[in-house]
RNA sequence: UGGGGAGUCGUCCAACGGCAGGACGGCAGACUCUGGAUCUGCUUAUAGGGGUUCGAAUCCUCUCUCCCCAGCCA
C-alpha cells in the first residue's frame, strides 16, 4: 500500500505532531475507523478511512477499526461483513485489532453505576415525548425533570432492573446530570441508556439496554487507548459532553479532533437517499455501478489506488466543501494509464468492407497493449475485408474540424493500414448501413512510405473474428452538480438523470477479450476505461465504463451545440 | 433571537506577521499511429469596514454570509 511521504500536512496532522512535541499520550498515535454497521460505506467514509489508517501510518501508531454498534435495530452482521471487505479493499489493515462497542457493554454499566453513585446520572420516567419538551428549545432552556433529583439508591436500584429486562421499552431512561439550561443541548441532561428489547447481532439477547452513542464513543476511545478521535463536524458541539464523561469517571482521555466530511459534486452521500434510490429502482443495489457507495466504485471498476489518492488530494480542513467529480476521474485516469491493457472494441458499430482486399483473407496485425508501459508487451489483432468501425466515426457532411472518416477521406485504422472511403450505402430508410473503402498496401502497419499524414487514426474490430458483448456507459446520477437544489416542493429524486445507464447490447471487441474476467479493466482506445462487470460470461461478457477518456472533439462539438441554443 | 463552527482562484487545499502557491477544471499552443498520454503557457481568489504594524490572508475589532445542533439515531 502506498500513502507517499508527499502526502501533504493538514491541521489535524499538526495538532498531533504538537501532542508529541509536548508529550501528550508518551507521543503515542493510536486512532480508529468507527462505522456503525447499518449500511454499506461510501466514499465518504474513505476520506476517514485514508485519514485514520493514514495518521496512524504516517506517525508510526495503530489505527482500530471498531464498529459503533450500539442500536441493535439497525445493526446486522451483513453490513459488519461489507465493511470489513471494503477497508480491507481500500488497502488497509487492522490487524488483530477488530473490535465492536458491544465488547465493552459491561464496562459501561459499570461506570454507568459508578456516574450514579457520584451523582451525575440519573433514571428519569419521563416519556420521550416528556424529555423533548423538557428539553427546551435552540434558543430557551429546558426544565428539569421531576425525577432528576430522585435518591441514588432509587436510581441505582432502578438502573439494575432495567437491565434485568423488568420495564417495557421506552419506558425510562439514564441520563447525565448536567445542566438543563446550557446553551449546547447536548448537555440537557442527555439519554446515556435507553430500554431496548431487542437482538443485537453480537450479544443476541444478553442486553436489553443500550447505550447512546455519546456515552459510548468516548468510553470505548478511552477503553482502546485511542489518542486521536478523529469525527466530522456534526460532532464538534458533542465535544464538551465527549469530555465530560471521561472527566466524570476519571479515565483515560483521549482528543476528539473534528473535519469536514466529503462531499462530491453530482452524487449525494446520505444513507437515507441511497435507500431511496435503491427502493425507487433508480437504480439496482447498492453496488450499483453509478452508487458512491464502495462497492458501487469497486464494481464500476475503480481501483483503491484511485480512491487513496483522492482522498489525498482533496486534503482536510474544516470547512464544508463540495469536491469536484472531475477530481475523482481524474484520479482514475491517473491510475488506469499507467495500468490498464489497451484493446480494440467498437461500442457502436458500422460495417466497413474493404472493396480492394482479398475476400477469405485474414493477416495479424501487431498491437502495443500499453504504450504507457513497453514490459506489457504485444499482441496481434486480426484483419480482414470486413470491419466495424465506430459509427460516430464516419459523417457524410463532416463538419470544420472532424478529422475523421468522411466521402473520399483517407485515414489511419490502427496498427492496420490508411483507407479511403469510395462508397456510402444506405437502406431505403436513408440509413447508412456500411461504407466501402479501399485500402492501401503500403501502409501496412499504420505507416506510409511516402510520409503522407492523416489526421485521424480509428479503432477497429475485425467481423469474422469480433467478439459480442454488453457495455454500460454510466452518466451522474444527478444532472444537477447539487443534487439538493431542485425546484420549490420537489425533492432531490425530481433531479435525477434519466439517462445515467445506456446499455449497448451489439459492441463488437476484439478477440483478445474473449475470455476477460470479472473485475479486469481495459482502456477500450479512444473511447475509455472499462472493468468486466460481475454479470459477465463467456456466452456474454459485460463491460461497464468506468470513465471516459479525455475527448477534445466531444467538447468541440458540445460547446457548438450550446452556442446554437 | 441560544450554543458550536467556517469564510483564500470556478472547485479543493496551502501559506502559521515578510513575494498569496499547488492540484483539478477552463482556455491557448507543442507533440502524437488513441482528438488518449505527455509537455508548455495563460486565466482567476484573501467576505466587508475599521484598527495594530515598517509590513496583515494571518493579530485586534465591528459587521455580513454560510453550515451544524431541539433522536430514547450515529
Amino acid at each position: 500500500m502506498t500513502m507517499p511521504d508527499s502526502a501533504p500536512s493538514n491541521f489535524i496532522q499538526d495538532l498531533i505532531t504538537e501532542d508529541i512535541k509536548t508529550g501528550k499520550y508518551e507521543g503515542r498515535v493510536h486512532t480508529r475507523f468507527p462505522p456503525e454497521p447499518n449500511g454499506y460505506l461510501h466514499i465518504g467514509h474513505a476520506k476517514s478511512i485514508c485519514l485514520n489508517f493514514g495518521i496512524a501510518k504516517k506517525f508510526t501508531g495503530l489505527c482500530n477499526l471498531r464498529f459503533d454498534d450500539t442500536n441493535p435495530t439497525k445493526e446486522e452482521v451483513e453490513y459488519v461483513e461489507s465493511i470489513r471487505e471494503d477497508v480491507r479493499w481500500m488497502g488497509f489493515d487492522w490487524e488483530d485489532r477488530m473490535y465492536f462497542a458491544s465488547d465493552y457493554f459491561e464496562q459501561m454499566y459499570q461506570y454507568a453505576v459508578q456516574l450514579i453513585k457520584a451523582g451525575k446520572a440519573y433514571v428519569c420516567d419521563l416519556t420521550a415525548d416528556e424529555i423533548r419538551q423538557y428539553r427546551g428549545t435552540l434558543t430557551a432552556p429546558g426544565k428539569e425533570s421531576l425525577y432528576r433529583n430522585r435518591s441514588v439508591e432509587e436510581s441505582l436500584n432502578l438502573f439494575e432492573r432495567m437491565r434485568a429486562g423488568e420495564f417495557p421499552d421506552g419506558s425510562r431512561t439514564l441520563r447525565a446530570r448536567i445542566d438543563m439550561s446550557s446553551g449546547n443541548i447536548n448537555m440537557r441532561d442527555p439519554v446515556m441508556y435507553r430500554i431496548l428489547h431487542a437482538e443485537h447481532h453480537r450479544t443476541g439477547t444478553k442486553w436489553c439496554i443500550y447505550p447512546m452513542y455519546d456515552y459510548a464513543h468516548c468510553i470505548s476511545d478511552s477503553i482502546e487507548g485511542i489518542t486521536h478521535s478523529i469525527c466530522t463536524l456534526e460532532f464538534e458541539d458533542h465535544r464538551p459532553l465527549y469530555d465530560w464523561f471521561l472527566d466524570q469517571l476519571d479515565i483515560y482521555h483521549p482528543r476528539q479532533i473534528e473535519f469536514a466530511r466529503l462531499n462530491l459534486s453530482y452524487t449525494i452521500m446520505s444513507k437515507r437517499k441511497f435507500i431511496q434510490l435503491v427502493d425507487g429502482g433508480h437504480v439496482r443495489g447498492w453496488d450499483d455501478p453509478r452508487m458512491p457507495t464502495i462497492s458501487g466504485l469497486r464494481r464500476r471498476g475503480y481501483t483503491p489506488e484511485a480512491i487513496r489518492n483522492l482522498c489525498e488530494r482533496i486534503g482536510v480542513a474544516k470547512r464544508d466543501s463540495v469536491v469536484d467529480m472531475a477530481l475523482l476521474e481524474y484520479c482514475i485516469r491517473e491510475d488506469l494509464n499507467k495500468k490498464a491493457r489497451r484493446v480494440m472494441a467498437v461500442l457502436k458499430p458500422l460495417k466497413v468492407v474493404i472493396i480492394n482486399y482479398p475476400e477469405g483473407t485474414t493477416e495479424e496485425l501487431d498491437a502495443i497493449n500499453n504504450p504507457e508501459d513497453p514490459g506489457m508487451g504485444m499482441r496481434k489483432v486480426p484483419f480482414s475485408r470486413v470491419l466495424y468501425i465506430e459509427r460516430e466515426d464516419f459523417r457524410e457532411a463532416p463538419p470544420k474540424q472532424f478529422f475523421r472518416l468522411a466521402p473520399g477521406r483517407e485515414v489511419r485504422l490502427r496498427y492496420a493500414y490508411y483507407i479511403t472511403c469510395v462508397n456510402v450505402v444506405k437502406d431505403t430508410d436513408g440509413e447508412i448501413t456500411e461504407l466501402h473503402c479501399t485500402y492501401d498496401p503500403a501502409t501496412r502497419g499504420g505507416d506510409s512510405p511516402d510520409g503522407r499524414k492523416v489526421k485521424a487514426t480509428l479503432h477497429w474490430v475485425s467481423a469474422a473474428q469480433a467478439v459480442e458483448a454488453e457495455v454500460r456507459l454510466y452518466d451522474y446520477l444527478f444532472l444537477n452538480p447539487d443534487p439538493e437544489e431542485v425546484e420549490e416542493g420537489k425533492d432531490f429524486r425530481f433531479g435525477i438523470n434519466p439517462n445515467s445507464l445506456e446499455t449497448l447490447t451489439t459492441c463488437k471487441l476484439e478477440p483478445a477479450l474473449a475470455d476477460a474476467t470479472p473485475g479486469e479493466r481495459y482502456q477500450f482506445e479512444r473511447t475509455g476505461y472499462f472493468c468486466v462487470d460481475t454479470d459477465s460470461s463467456m456466452e456474454k461478457p459485460v463491460f461497464n465504463r468506468i470513465v471516459t477518456l479525455k475527448d477534445t472533439w466531444a467538447k468541440i462539438e458540445k460547446g457548438r451545440k450550446e452556442e446554437r441554443s
